[in-house]
RNA sequence: GCCAAUGUAGCUCAGUUGGUCAGAGCAGCUGAUUUGUAAUCAGCCGGCCGGGGGUUCGAAUCCCUCCAUUGGCUCCA
């Protein structure tokens, strides 16, 4: 007998060689059809695979990602077996769980799949579900394993399992497929109600794009019919935030062919909130002890072979433009700290003066990849809130930290919370591909780690990420389909003022080199408004939006009264408007409702009598009737409690 | 850049196997209506069916190519 014990600490006794599954099977029935895996002693495997010492049981079920993850993964092989079943011949990569399903990178030789093959696919996966196909884990010798995929011709497999120990390998059976793979899996293919092949792309071979490109299929699965029912309806609620389409509603921004892909065009409505945040921020860092200033779009070639940006991305640049008569060449700035730090250099500078905060709002313009283009998220002309400190190495902390603060306190008036802060270090055996000593990159990664600690921020380490010049603390949101964007931006950085021969005078009367922090609380005015349109589905805060309030004249008889009230509001620093259309009161309702604009001023002649407005809330409905004065309290104090702090 | 798909009025979309197939709704304009908390009615305007080649008696529809967009991959200072 062996001695299991529950998540509850409760134990119990059981037969030796006993599975997870039989064991939940003596508790419940209906808990042995719903696990779906187990972890035994700590290690997650298979709820099938006999147990045969004493150890520590937790059940998953679909509820746990453990669950959900042998779930997924499991369908990937349903996948997989059903594509061998239409495509005999396929060759196999890779088939993992995701986060929301699973996909399998497949080589179909010169045959082809669309998006018009899904249905017989998912069709036969939910034939073969119900067939109850055990999944069959075997343990295999190198040899073996080997063999099987040399006589089945797949290069793919035979990779993996080149890098894999001999006696660590296992293979698994479901149906009439076999494939390498570590697990878990569930017991049998019968949870597998619901099934939705979602997407075809190309993906390259352990995704090195000098290696072939296989053949990628992402799909999800579901234990019942209706919970993939209730993720399509997300899918298409989650297109409907979108920031392309309700940048297009609300007028915000467009792009046009002629002037080119990857170029966003602000319209007025988007170009007014735009400065608005921008306004916000300049007044922020006035307070915090920044100086604005002003560079041109263009610098000298020389300019950014010093700064080791023409080395490491002058090739994938936008090509130098160059003067008629001399032919001096001239990149287009992708970034704009080598003019910032000219500026440091146009004069010497004392520790006194230190840290020197140089803000811009400079407009950058990066060569992307065609495919990489989409909607003012990944664009290739962008404005960078930009700013970079110059300061004294025992200054970086603090400074550093300023930095943090001012992001925050941006968040916080945007009502924004849901991000992630993660500070990207070099990896341990990339070292190449950075500039700069090893000595600088530690210590500009100490202080980074020492913030983060202090601030009591929740954060994330990603090794190998950090810029070719140094490492950074990005802000980084996802985006209504998922994606992971970075926003704020908050660099180390020894490298430049090295490579600009930077000085300042110290105390001691001896040059000193700063250090400089290249900072970016929005990172890129287009993504952040992006990212916001999503994050607020294009309802701004009232500060921000640029119509605050409509006012709506139940008919001409009350134009006159309605001017008034726009008077009123309009002299009292509100953005208001007149819809003096010969609409149904109704129809105005409605288009201000979905024009998103957050106060309607109902008026008619119960209010022009009494001198008051009928206030409308967008998204809320009826507030009730407020004299003029009134109205514009409520306005504003709601903006007040926006910016103070939320 | 790579793989796949898509591209019809300002917007959202119909257009079966190539032959009155150039359409609808919304938006816009005109007029009527004078309206009380999410769509008043009518008329009109509007498209070289992404561009360019081809096949065909005939192409929005088939083929080639270029451009753009979408979803991924790679990249992201």
């Amino acid at each position: 007998m062996i001695k299991i014990t529950f998540p509850d600490n409760t134990v119990k006794q059981y037969k030796k060689g006993i599975s997870a599954l039989e064991i939940a099977g003596s508790i419940s029935e209906g808990l042995a059809r719903n696990v779906l895996s187990a972890k035994v002693n700590g290690e997650v495997i298979d709820a099938t695979l006999p147990i045969n010492k004493d150890a520590t049981l937790q059940l998953f079920t679909w509820n746990d990602d453990e669950g959900k993850a042998a779930f997924w993964h499991s369908s990937a092989h349903l996948m997989a077996e059903t594509i061998e079943y239409f495509y005999p011949g396929t060759k196999f990569g890779i088939g993992p769980n995701i986060e929301n399903g699973f996909y399998y990178d497949i080589d179909l030789g010169d045959r082809t799949i669309s998006e018009n093959d899904f249905k017989k696919i998912e069709d036969k996966m939910l034939e073969f579900a119900r067939a109850k196909q055990k999944y069959v884990r075997k343990e295999v010798s190198n040899a073996d394993a080997i063999k099987y995929f040399t006589d089945k011709g797949d290069e793919y497999k035979l990779e993996l399992i080149g890098e894999l120990e001999d006696g660590d390998i296992t293979f698994y059976e479901s149906g009439n497929f076999v494939d390498l793979c570590r697990g878990p899996h569930l017991p049998d293919t019968s949870p597998i109600k619901a099934v939705k092949l979602l997407n075809i792309a190309g993906a390259y071979w352990r995704g090195d794009e000098n290696r072939k490109q296989l053949t990628r299929i992402y799909g999800i699965s579901f234990p019942k019919k209706k919970e993939l029912d209730e993720f399509l309806v997300k899918l298409e609620e989650a297109k409907k935030r979108d920031h392309r389409r309700i940048g297009k509603e609300l007028e915000l921004f467009t792009f046009s062919q002629k002037v080119g892909q990857g170029l966003p065009l602000w319209l007025p409505k988007g170009a007014e909130l735009r400065e608005r945040l921008e306004n916000f921020l300049k007044k922020v860092q006035k307070e915090a002890g920044y100086v604005q200033v002003i560079t041109p779009h263009i610098g000298r070639v020389e300019l950014f072979k010093i700064s080791g940006h023409y080395d490491k991305y002058g090739a994938d640049s936008f090509q130098p433009i160059s003067t008629p008569i001399e032919g001096e060449e001239f990149f287009l700035k992708p970034m704009n700290c080598p003019h910032h730090c000219e500026i440091y250099k146009s004069k010497p500078h004392s520790y006194k003066e230190l840290p020197i905060r140089m803000a811009e709002f400079g407009t950058v313009y990066r060569y992307e990849q065609s495919g990489e283009l989409h909607g003012l998220t990944r664009v290739r002309s962008f404005t960078q809130d930009d700013a970079h400190i110059f300061c004294t190495p025992d200054q970086v902390k603090d400074e550093f930290k300023g930095v943090m603060a001012i992001v925050m306190k941006i968040f916080n008036a945007l009502d924004f919370h849901d991000f992630v802060i993660q500070i990207s270090l070099r990896g341990p055996d990339d070292h190449e591909k950075y500039i700069g000593s090893d000595e600088n990159w530690e210590k500009a990664e100490q202080a980074i780690l020492e913030v983060a600690e202090e601030s009591g921020l929740d954060t994330i380490i990603e090794y190998g990420e950090a810029a070719f010049y140094g490492p950074k603390m990005d802000f980084m949101v996802k985006d209504a389909l998922g994606r992971k964007w970075q926003l704020g931006t908050i660099q180390v950085d020894y490298n430049l003022p090295e490579r600009f021969e930077m000085e300042y005078t110290g105390s001691d009367n001896e040059k000193h080199r700063p250090v400089m922090i290249h900072r970016a609380p929005f990172g890129s005015m287009e993504r952040f408004v992006a990212v916001l349109i999503e994050h607020t589905l294009g309802k701004f805060p009232l500060w921000l939006t640029p119509d605050q309030v409509i006012i709506l004249p139940i008919s001409e008889k009350y134009q006159k009264y309605a001017e008034k009230v726009f008077n009123f509001l309009n002299n009292s620093e509100l953005r208001a408007q007149i819809d003096d259309r010969s609409e149904k009161t109704g129809r105005k309702i409605r288009d201000a409702e979905l024009k998103r604009i957050p106060y309607m001023l109902i008026v008619g002649e119960k209010e022009e009598k009494r001198n008051t407005v009928s206030v409308r809330k967008q998204g809320e409905g009826d507030k009730g009737t407020f004299s003029l004065p009134d109205f514009v309290d409520l306005i504003n104090h709601e903006i007040a409690k926006e910016l103070e702090n939320n």
